[in-house]
DNA sequence: GTCTATAAGGCGATAGAC
DNA sequence: GTCTATCGCCTTATAGAC
C-alpha cells in the first residue's frame, strides 16, 4: 500500500483539493457527463489541459469524489455513534445516525450529491473504486438493525431491511430538497430529531394504531 | 389549445411512443448528457438524423419523459385513493397514496427514474414545462396532510412539511434499488403496506415510545 | 417517414514550450 | 505547474434524396 500513501500524500496539494471540490461542486449540480473538464479548470482559474497534471483522467477525478463523499459520511457518523455511552440502545443508535447522515450529506452536499445524483449513470468501473467502503457503511446499519430484531428492540413483523432502505430514503432525499443557503446547523439538527422520531414512533396521536 | 390537442393526436403514433420508450429507458439509466441520439434512434431500429421528424429537440424530448412521469404516477395515486370510502380517515388516505406512489414508479421505473436522476441537472427550461403537474401533485399531498394537522389525525409536535418530504424520500429512494426483474407486484404491495406502516405506527414495540 | 451526408462545434486527452 | 496548440472523435441538428 506504499502507493496509495504516496499518493494520498501528493494528493493532500492545495491545488488537487481545490480541483477536487470544484469538480464535485459542477458534478452535483449538472451530472457527470453534463459537466466538463473546460469547466472545472475555468472554476479554479486554469486551462483544461493543466488538470493532468494532478488528474490522470475525469473518470479517476469522478472516483475520487465518491471516495470522499462515502469517507465524510462513514466518519461522521462513526463520530455521532462514538458519543453515545456503552450500553446505548436501538433507539439511541438510530437517532445518533441519522444525525450523523445528515450533518454529512447536508454539510458536504456538493460531494455527496454529486455521489447520489450520479451514482448508476457512470461506468460501472468508476463506481466500483469506492464500492468495498460503501459495503462497509452499508454493514454497519445492517449490524444494528439486525441486532435489534432479534432483541425485540423493533416491534415484531417490522422488516429490518426495509426499515434500513426506508430510513436511507427519506435521508438522502434530503439532499434534494434542503436548501444550505436558507437553512442552518439548527435546521440539521430538526430535520435529523424529525426523522428519527417519526421512524421510531410513527406520526399517529399517542396510543393510536392503525393496521396492526 | 388547438395545437396541443392536434400535437396530442400526432403523439398517439406508435413509433413516437417507441421513441419516447427508448430515451426514458436510456435517460434513466445513462442520464440526459449521457445519452445520444444516436443511442436512442439504435434502440428504435433508426438513424439518429430521422428522430428529428418525430421530435425537434432532445430536449423536447426530455421534456415529453418528465411530464409522462409525473402524469403516470398522479393519476395511479387518483385511482387508488379513489378506490376508498368518502369518509375515509387520514390513515386510509395516506396508505392509498403510497401504495399508488409505488405502484406507478416502480411499474414504469424508466420514466419516474429517468424524472428523479435528471431533476436538477439538465436546463432549467426543460422541467420547467412540467412544474405546473409537479406542483398540482404536490398539492394534493400538502391537502391532506395539512387537514389530518388541523383535526389531530396526526400526533401534536409533527410537522406535516417534513412528514411528507421524508415519505417522499423513503417512496422515491425505493426505485433507485427496486429491481424489477427480481421483484413483482406482490414486493411492491409489500412495500408499500410496510412503508405506510413505520411512518404511521412507527418501528418500536407496540406501547413504547421514544423520546416524546 | 426514413435515409445519407454533412455542417458546426464541443469533448477528453496529449505534446511540447516555458 | 501551467500554458498553448492540436488530434481524433463524438455530438446535436439540418438538407436534400428517395
Amino acid at each position: 500500500m506504499l502507493t496509495n500513501k504516496t499518493k494520498a500524500q501528493t494528493k493532500a496539494g492545495k491545488t488537487y483539493q481545490l480541483i477536487l471540490d470544484a469538480a464535485a461542486k459542477l458534478f452535483s449540480k449538472q451530472g457527470y457527463h453534463g459537466t466538463s473538464l473546460k469547466e472545472i479548470a475555468s472554476n479554479v482559474g486554469m486551462q483544461a489541459g493543466s488538470l493532468y497534471y494532478h488528474f490522470e483522467s475525469k473518470e479517476v477525478l469522478m472516483q475520487e469524489v465518491l471516495d470522499k463523499s462515502i469517507q465524510l459520511i462513514y466518519s461522521t457518523v462513526q463520530s455521532e455513534v462514538a458519543k453515545l455511552d456503552k450500553q446505548a440502545g436501538f433507539a439511541e443508535l438510530l437517532t445518533a445516525a441519522i444525525h450523523g447522515h445528515l450533518i454529512a450529506i447536508l454539510s458536504y452536499s456538493d460531494y455527496t450529491l454529486a455521489s447520489i445524483r450520479n451514482y448508476g449513470q457512470i461506468p460501472a468501473a468508476v463506481h466500483k473504486a469506492s464500492q468495498f467502503a460503501r459495503d462497509d457503511y452499508e454493514q454497519f446499519w445492517r449490524g444494528f438493525i439486525q441486532q435489534a430484531e432479534r432483541t425485540g428492540a423493533i416491534r415484531e413483523g417490522v422488516d429490518g431491511h426495509l426499515l434500513r432502505l426506508s430510513v436511507f430514503g427519506a435521508m438522502n432525499w434530503a439532499s434534494v430538497w434542503f436548501d444550505s443557503k436558507e437553512n442552518n446547523a439548527a435546521d440539521v439538527e430538526k430535520i435529523a430529531k424529525f426523522q428519527a422520531n417519526i421512524f421510531l414512533n410513527g406520526c399517529l396521536p399517542e396510543g393510536e394504531k392503525y393496521g396492526i
